[in-house]
DNA sequence: TTGAAAGCGCTAACAA
DNA sequence: TTGTTAGCGCTTTCAA
């Protein structure tokens, strides 16, 4: 039998609108009778409970997290991050995953959020324009990782400026013939993330004098078997590139699987550079553009309970965080042509520092501050 | 504004208890009753509130699942099986992550489940005596996954099984001088995986009258820096083992990573077996034992439903789900000596099928059929 | 700063 | 099968 808040008034002498102010630590209570109840309520190991309190007052303590899948690196990431800080400040996490089109129809048809929390974080989620509309009918605040939706509060990187980072870097070892994995479906979804980091990839090509060709820009769908049969398509070019730019860890694991099974070396035969300093970067020597992910999650996090803690106005619309040039063993100069030099170049202006050298002697990166 | 039960009620012709009973699918209702409450709740878009519904019914429909990590590959999957079973008997989930002494402490002496959830699942956390204590002392159905406790429902696989069956395989590969990697430390903490683990290695080596060497037994913490570690202090021994079986697919990626800096090669110099078939596995080429990781959150959740919904009893304790020895590039027999067969064998009796072959030209697999 | 009392929106007995 | 009604355990006016 759990105690009550009457058990607790009782034993410290008190009302019971006084033992919920103190428990909530609301600021009209005097120290003295605050101690009091907090000594009856661990007397009796009084907790209060939830649902009476929301159904009382109205607010759930409660935060959503919508993901596509829990499964993947980059998703458990954000929510290792959002989970700290959601913890810290006392709220509860509730997490959907809409993996498939079933579910997803089922999540935003039924609207399964309506009165059990205050907030949502979508995840790199990209919606139909109905679906927005089901959201932003709850009425709640909503922040976004990874993939920005108008109007709600959003955290994430410079795409375009990270992918022209990257390029760059395969520019400036000396590759021409680079080709690009990832790139999305024409219209296929609202996933806005291959666009931008085409973009960037076409922006820099441009911006080094070297002509586009379609048949480098490879679509693939950010995973690992994506990756692979990328590459195959591409090595099977009367021109293959000399180097890749994959626009995620896991389509850069696949093509270095292709390229195995293919008899190919990589950085001899094809440098390949990823995206997102996944720990398998770290483990098949790749060099990559890091972000920083559970810090978007965390962030995410802290800018919602913000909003819902009153300040909805001074919060930053939109928070973009650092990407940052990883070099590994996976890209150097092609066997052949010019080789200029092996620094990147991919600021999103012109001020950005060069050839900072991270701490502890890991491998050589560069910052690419925006925001 | 939104609609109550009893506008629905009203609307409906009806009391506000037939529309709950309505909405909650009892069957004490008329058809016809109840495809006019339907109406009514959707005319209204009513759905009802949960914190209301929870304080009337003493029952939360939510389970929380306390992991030590999110952001670990294994996690996410049970994760993302848990997720998928309660969402679709329409229970929540909430998410509790206590990676580190302080959160892990704050959770327990805090116990933030208290009124909030019907039960709970505990995934491959290793409890103190009196943190298993405060667990029970919720009086809340418990599963677990991956790490046993006494008295509540388990699922896991048969990991002295799966690791007789690892190292077999490179047994009849024709090694002898043969390591472990990822031992734990000697009492430090509950975490009974590696414990069985190295016990089914052991065993696999006395059956084939391999003597047991303790410096071929290396303590790990089943990350990929800790297989690094161990692989490094492992080749440095007098005389390095021709053979290493890796705990975790990321401590064996730790020790590839570690034998290439070291200039070594993975078959030719060490061949390495990995465990759980993980998706750097794949991508690394590596030979390791698989286990169906989100399948075993799924089980763990619709066992903890069964128990909520009455059927306690016909529960089996513990259930143990098939491991499988997937082999790929990076096991092959020693260069020099005796090499006698290519094919494992591991499982637990003697009736096991042998020399399966998987569908779609995969990697051999033999399966280890227990529980 | 504290207390009294009226809800918050539903569910579960019980009665019909 | 349906309706009536008394809670579920808090929070929040409002008054003191």
């Amino acid at each position: 039998v759990p105690a009550h808040i009457a058990d607790v008034a009782r034993l410290a002498g008190v009302s019971t609108a006084t033992v919920s102010r103190a428990m909530r630590g609301l600021p009209n209570v005097t120290e003295a009778t605050r101690r009091r109840v907090e000594q009856a309520a661990a007397e009796l190991d009084y907790s209060m409970s939830p649902s009476a309190s929301r159904l009382a007052s109205g607010t759930t303590r409660s935060i959503a997290v919508v993901a596509p899948f829990l499964g993947r690196w980059f998703f458990g990431q954000v929510l290792d991050g959002i989970e700290a800080e959601l913890r810290q400040a006392g709220y509860d996490m509730l997490l959907f995953s809409v993996p498939d089109e079933h579910s997803r129809g089922d999540f935003f048809s039924r609207m399964p959020l309506k009165r059990r929390v205050d907030g949502v974080i979508v995840l790199t989620l990209p919606l139909q324009e109905d679906e927005e509309l089901q959201l932003r009918r709850l009425g709640l605040p909503i922040g976004t990782v990874g993939d920005a939706m108008p109007g709600a509060q959003h955290v994430g990187i410079d795409d375009e400026a990270a992918a022209r980072m990257a390029t760059t870097h395969l520019l400036n070892l000396g590759h021409t013939r680079i080709a690009t994995i990832g790139v999305g479906e024409p219209g296929a979804s609202r996933f806005t993330v291959p666009l931008k980091r085409t973009q960037g990839f076409r922006d820099a090509l441009t911006a080094a004098g070297v002509k586009r060709r379609p048949e480098y820009e490879a679509v693939a769908d950010f995973t690992v078997d994506g990756g692979d049969a990328a590459m195959v398509s591409l090595m099977s070019l009367p021109q293959p590139p000399t180097a890749v730019f994959a626009q995620s860890d896991e389509m850069a694991a696949g093509a270095l699987k292709a390229l195995r099974r293919m008899g190919l070396n990589c950085p001899d035969d094809v440098s390949i550079i990823g995206f997102d300093n996944h720990e398998i970067a770290d483990i098949t020597d790749l060099t990559t553009v890091g972000q920083p992910v559970s810090e978007q999650g965390r962030i995410a996090a802290r800018q919602l309970l913000q909003a819902l803690e009153g300040g909805y106005d001074d919060l930053d619309p939109v928070i973009t965080v650092d990407t940052q040039l990883i070099v590994r063993g996976s890209t150097k100069p092609p066997t052949t042509p010019h080789h200029t030099d092996a620094t990147a170049s991919a600021s999103t202006d012109s001020r950005t520092p060069r050839g900072k050298r991270r701490r502890g002697g890991r491998p050589t990166g560069e910052s690419n501050e925006n925001g």
